[in-house]
DNA sequence: TAGATTGTTAATCGATTAACAATC
DNA sequence: TAGATTGTTAATCGATTAACAATC
């Protein structure tokens, strides 16, 4: 799915910005100019109050932003302020690892459950949450209003399981999977292709020693 | 590090091309069309021949790409030729995760140690690999000709560990830790903010629900 | 009021797409 | 040779930056 209207390289600087303001407000700091903030982000001025100017005026002429307000302004835009239900399919190294990792909670992605095809792992906890077996999937995101699943499964699944999901009322969809989805128009997919991060790195590092070959 | 020359919107699509070709490699298609294959990745013909040509002329006139060649010039210019040593900072679920995940291997990234400031892991092996201590990293990343470091430590912790390991050697980081480093500008880091992933998903789920509104 | 800094319009820059001549 | 498809230039589109009037 795309955004209308607010482009998604915005989108994409957004959490950057939250982040930035929350650790403002960890150190007590009580307004900051874009002026201020673009030193500290390593980003320009103007980008930073175009973007914010996408989503309404939350700064004051002669003053700045208010760090508190604006904390909280780009919270509620990211929808950090209601709870969203979530589903881990596969419950391998990964699958726990996120299963594990309890800061989701504090923006309000709470994991329910944690789902596998081995029936081995079928009934074992993972910080509190059950691993069960595919057959409950349905029955269990009607139950527990799942708005998204986390697909930390191999690719060769991952199409099926991610259709099966969406036929089953899944909103969005956390792909781990090295793989497209290619799923209906209203459904949100955000992909993270660690192995493609790592050839970005790798590109990068081969580059450099490149163009700085010469020098030595 | 930025790349100079060639963009990074570029460079962030040739892993994707990268992944496509080698389906259609294992599918056993010999040559591919730019057209055909942005029917596949539902991109422009235009966008990939002009990101390939970026590189070098891989196609023919008439023929289109041949396959086999293309994803091997494509792995060449990733770097994937070539071994990539790399050690796992912070022995936690996430670290232990990517550990155990062989098929970076296949790419050539082989992990060559786990560190953590637990004395309760040390010792401990994933997939073969040994959990060591914090002090050994110094002359760990000398003897074995590290290039990369992987960051999943806490954020508190990231930036003084990054610093003492370009202080040692290191080229790249892969930082998992939910801050920015600021590097001295030979150094690649290629940033995995799942959190800041995960509020994307949200604003897009939310945006959509939006907009949909007043259908009901 | 004077100074600071936003919100916003206009200018620039870069990336994407379209078009087509070159050529296999 | 005729048809297909690249490589590449030109046109368009969108995103970023600069500038400044509005206003706190």
């Amino acid at each position: 799915m795309e955004g209308r209207g607010i482009s998604q390289a915005v989108i994409r600087r957004l959490p950057r910005y939250y982040r930035y303001l929350g650790e403002l407000l960890e150190d007590g700091v009580e307004r900051i100019s874009s002026n201020d903030l673009s030193k500290r982000m390593k980003v320009t001025a103007s980008q930073i109050r175009q973007d914010l100017n996408n989503f309404g005026g939350f700064g004051q002429q002669g003053y700045g932003y208010n760090v508190k307000y604006l904390y909280t302004e780009i919270g509620k835009i990211l929808g950090l302020d209601r709870k969203h239900n979530m589903i881990i399919i596969g419950a391998g190294n990964l699958g726990q690892a996120l299963a594990n990792y309890a800061a989701f909670e504090r923006s309000g992605f709470v994991t329910k459950g944690l789902f596998d095809v081995n029936p081995t792992l079928a009934g074992i906890t993972v910080r509190g949450i059950e691993i069960r077996m595919m057959d409950e999937i349905k029955s269990f995101i009607k139950n527990n209003d799942i708005e998204i699943a986390v697909l930390t499964i191999p690719k060769a699944k991952a199409i099926s399981v991610a259709n099966m999901l969406v036929e089953n009322g899944i909103r969005a969809i956390w792909n781990f999977a090295h793989t497209d989805l290619n799923l209906p128009e209203n459904i949100v997919v955000e992909n993270v292709h660690l192995s493609e991060s790592l050839m970005r790195l790798s590109y990068n590092v081969l580059r450099y020693k490149e163009t700085h070959q010469e020098d030595k």
